[in-house]
DNA sequence: TACGATCGTTGAGCCGGATTCAACGACGGG
DNA sequence: CCCGTCGTTGAATCCGGCTCAACGATCGTA
């Protein structure tokens, strides 16, 4: 296998037939020129050009070998080309997805700001569910998705939205007589669990298995779908932690929310995965903070 | 353009999924694995490997590019090996040809060493006359000639045939007389000429300008063909230096031979092509040099 | 014919990047 | 919980890519 440097000098002399041009083009002097092709005569074991102090012209063995050579050496060169251009290009298509109907307009303002930045790149703006949110994420058929943190194995971005938590209770449950309740209230009611495809660390931000004096919180049943989840509560299965927006979002006359007073806010912002970051997705990441962030 | 360490680091890793076991494959440390492919992935401006310390994969740019660069460094692979195999490889077929038949002999010695030597490579032996020498050489239908020095312009071997100069004079000339003459009456004959085909370096050899003291040369007519340049001597039209062979190989009653003393012998040997200075020639030299200097 | 201009060659020496080395962090399994 | 396997990182080292300057060969020209 031949090294860059000798495949470019000993191209460049074949199309030059000329030391002076090639060094000049290749930006190095003459010497090294003649030193490149000497070394890959010894190792071809013939002459590659035959030169005079006034003519260069290629042997057959080099003519063959140019021949050869040059075009897959165009060939890598396009190659390269190509991956650059997937890689650092934000060119071709970027598909982003949002998870909840509420969260779109902060992914909107960030689309409209990366399209009018990056006008050759075309955007899809797509919407998953809880269920299939990681699997459009890994199989690539979507590339950036705007989600509540932690999420799992995927590199993220900044937090652009954030939202106190409230606890989703029957209506008429005892807790709605209150202000605000803590976390602690969770070590005495059953709390509804979100559904087996959330990674389990998901799952410790939502719905803790301790309080923070360290008592265990008793787990109730499982739902499919937020909505599901929301059901369960009003049956009296379960209280949940949710966010705020749950309340202009799920109005539902049978299901009460009490501020929680000691749990930190609700993050979400964009995720993707680790394995597709090219500049596409940097460079929405960064036009969607500069979009929501004040 | 990527550098050969760059893509043997990649493909190999593409290859292997393992940092490791491709560290071991490239006789370096892992660290250089590391360092290289990251390298590639700031040029590239993504991610090529998805990598835990339990896993590595490629990526869809990844997958993309190696399947891109393998085929292509493969044929460069190739198309270095068949320059070797020209270059350096003693295999293939080699045109060996003589001028003057009484030559052959020695020329035959070094084809049966070299058969012998190397059964692989295929020798054919011509015979070439003084007019499509050079040109044979040059359009690359003869590799080696078996041929008289100087021959300009062309690579050649040690001498292998020596021969004693004499001077070829109509028979009954005066010369005839003497036992041996000199260079010096060349400045009191005409001499006949080589065609124009022969090279000036080469005729200054074989009829000086002037003679050892100086005294210029009177110049004869001018042959095509060596039997030609022999009829003008027996017609008077001049004399030749020729080499003591042309006694027993143009046996002929109307021209007589007279040793010159203080010539130098003339020499024979293999000459060739400088671009054309393969290891099937390098290796023929050298069979002709072991089967006839003793 | 001597001179200058143009070109490729050569070998010594310098410098930067290729490579190593060793310490470190991440992850799984027993 | 510790240990073994793996990939990462940054400083140190060293080799090879490259320059530089002198040289030789060749051709046009005064």
């Amino acid at each position: 296998m031949l090294e860059r440097h000798e495949l470019e000098t000993f191209l460049t002399l074949a199309e030059e037939l000329h030391f002076g041009r090639t060094a000049e083009r290749l930006r190095v002097t003459t010497g090294r020129i003649s030193h490149v092709v000497k070394k890959l005569e010894r190792r071809i074991g013939a002459p590659l050009f035959a030169r005079t102090s006034r003519v260069v012209q290629l042997t057959p063995i080099g003519r063959q070998l140019a021949d050869d050579l040059a075009p897959l050496v165009a060939g890598m060169d396009e190659a390269v080309r190509r991956a650059v251009e997937a890689g650092r290009g934000v060119t071709g298509r970027l598909r982003v997805a949002f998870l909840g109907e509420w969260t779109a307009p902060a992914l909107l303002k960030a689309v409209a700001l990366f399209a009018q930045r990056h006008p050759d790149c075309q955007v899809e703006v797509h919407e998953v569910q809880l269920f299939n949110s990681r699997p459009s994420l890994v199989d690539g058929s979507i590339d950036i998705l705007m989600a509540a943190y932690p999420f799992d194995g995927m590199a993220c971005g900044p937090a652009l939205l954030e939202e106190e938590r409230v606890l989703a209770v029957p209506a008429g449950h005892p807790l709605t007589r209150q202000e605000s309740v803590s976390l602690e209230v969770l070590g005495d009611h059953p709390v509804v669990q979100y559904p087996a495809v959330t990674s389990a660390e998901f799952k410790r931000d939502r719905t803790p298995e301790h309080t923070p004096s360290g008592r265990p919180v008793p787990k109730g049943p499982a739902g499919n779908t937020f909505s599901e989840m929301l059901t369960l509560v009003a049956m009296g299965r379960g209280v949940l932690p949710v966010g705020e927006h749950t309340r202009r979002y799920y109005p539902r006359p049978d299901v009460a929310y009490v501020p929680i007073r000691d749990a930190p806010p609700i993050r979400r912002g964009l995720v993707w995965r680790e394995s597709n970051t090219t500049a596409r997705v940097r460079e929405f990441v960064r036009a969607a903070t500069d979009a929501n962030v004040r």
